[in-house]
DNA sequence: GTGAACATGAGAATCAGTATCAACTAGCGC
DNA sequence: GCGCTAGTTGATACTGATTCTCATGTTCAC
């Protein structure tokens, strides 16, 4: 209210030990991690970074595409460095092994059903879970 | 740890006036609820029931099948009485309003892209979002 | 009625995620 | 290199949802 001592970030994205270690963590694992895993994972290599860092970085990669998120039955998100095409996750309940997935399909009748019903600007989440081949056996 | 005065539940829902409270406020509305706007509501009409109790009620409640859960993107739970029969919702994300809709088409591409990768046992979350008619206006 | 099994609720505990804010540092111009 | 400033960090407090504890209250079969 009194002056302009804020610090309104501008937008300008800085490197930084942290956010490497974070983002190299995500690259090296296959599947999803929540923001706790990765912040285990990284203490373990030896590389100290804050747990609401891990959280500012992990939000500032999904908000770019560079990772998906995905909201587990539990609440806690999980995190994974992803290709940033539009598509879904087929995961393992068992071990967590993921594949990702598309549907023109369901593309298609998300929409149609939407509109069906006088919605606009549709958005939709699909998961498909399962136990995979490995696990079975 | 002295003998067997514990009480491992065998299986017997009884009536309890907070039980028919929960059930009947659910009942009452058309949308999604979390667990505290159920007991919010419940205190607004005088029905004094705990909030683990009202916990307790909707976790039987959606393992029966009678009510849905949805877990939103803010990763609170939310409920709402349900045909039983699987189907998947459409929501409106500015005043809540909710659709119930099928897709055997759906269904089919989840069941065929799990099989094809192996998985079995399949399970699947659908939600579409948007905004209604009455809220584009 | 009785009593054992079940249910309740106040409050503590848990837990993911967010807000604070003083100390720190990347990147830029010099 | 040097210094400056805006962007970053992290220890810690906090929030808000959900679960746990356990002493006390109820239901219902007999
Ligand atoms: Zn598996
Ligand atoms: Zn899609
Ligand atoms: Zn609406
Ligand atoms: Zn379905």
């Amino acid at each position: 209210m009194t002056d302009g001592h804020e610090s309104a970030p501008t937008g300008v994205r800085r490197t930084t030990r942290q956010r490497t270690a974070v983002s190299s963590a995500l690259a090296e694992t296959g599947g999803f991690l929540s923001a706790r895993d990765l912040h285990d994972r990284l203490a373990a290599q030896g590389e100290r970074v804050g747990i609401a860092t891990v959280y500012r970085t992990l939000a500032s990669l999904a908000s770019t595409g560079e990772v998906d998120v995905l909201l587990r039955d539990d609440g806690e998100s999980v995190y994974r460095r992803c290709s940033s095409a539009h598509h879904h996750h087929l995961v393992c309940r068992e071990c967590g092994r993921t594949e990702e997935v598309t549907g023109p399909t369901v593309e298609a009748w998300a929409t149609a059903e939407a509109e069906r019903h006088g919605f606009r600007d549709v958005r939709h989440t699909v998961e498909i879970t399962g136990i995979c081949a490995t696990c079975t056996l």
